[in-house]
DNA sequence: ATTGTGATACAT
DNA sequence: TGTATCACAATA
């Protein structure tokens, strides 16, 4: 499943479901990064203490800081010495549409969810998530519930870089945050 | 030749 | 605001 290049496993991970502790969200945009090949990727220059993740083998986590503000997650694909990873760029909440009521705090909402940073707050995704086993986790998980939302998906350039904006390597359900 | 450090550019 | 990179200094 995850053993293939980011871009071959990226529009695969649409409709699955990303759960954290108590939250999940349905995955409705992505985008894939590879790895000495791709001059867009964090693993372009090799293995550095931030990117570390990156090269422990696919089904890892990799979580990382933007702005100093943000974190983003992806999930690794290949083996350590070929990096490649997926961008979740854009979460729904699962279960169509309806979240069950979490004790205290409001559930995540479309809203809250639509962005890469965004998705990381509402689901409690910190740097203490980075390099977690999505597959052995119990806290972490990535789900086909064999569910989703219908639509097409619109592929198209990754956004946010300067390098590599050739590749059509972004994914969006069409209608997916919308529904 | 190798390692360390301060400035800077930019953020999959 | 964190990080990688670059230029250059220091070490040896």
């Amino acid at each position: 499943m995850l053993e293939r290049p980011a871009h071959d496993v990226a529009p695969d991970l649409i409709n699955k479901v990303l759960r954290v502790g108590h939250h999940a969200g349905r995955i409705v945009e992505v985008e894939a990064y590879g790895g000495l090949d791709d001059p867009a990727s964090h693993a372009y220059r090799g293995r550095t203490k931030r990117n570390n993740s990156m090269f422990l083998g696919p089904g890892t986590l990799y979580v990382y800081l933007i702005y100093g503000v943000h974190w983003c997650a992806n999930v690794v694909c290949l083996g350590p010495g070929n990096p490649g990873a997926v961008l979740i760029r854009a979460l729904v909440p699962a279960s169509r549409g309806r979240t069950t009521p979490t004790a205290g705090g409001s559930p995540p909402t479309v809203q809250n969810m639509s962005g890469p940073g965004k998705l990381c707050r509402a689901l409690g995704i910190t740097g203490a998530h980075d390099g977690i086993d999505l597959m052995s986790s119990d806290q972490v998980g990535l789900f086909d519930d064999r569910d989703g939302v219908d639509g097409r998906l619109i592929v198209g350039p990754r956004v946010g870089i300067t390098r590599g904006t050739d590749l059509p390597w972004r994914w969006i359900l069409e209608h997916g945050l919308s529904r």
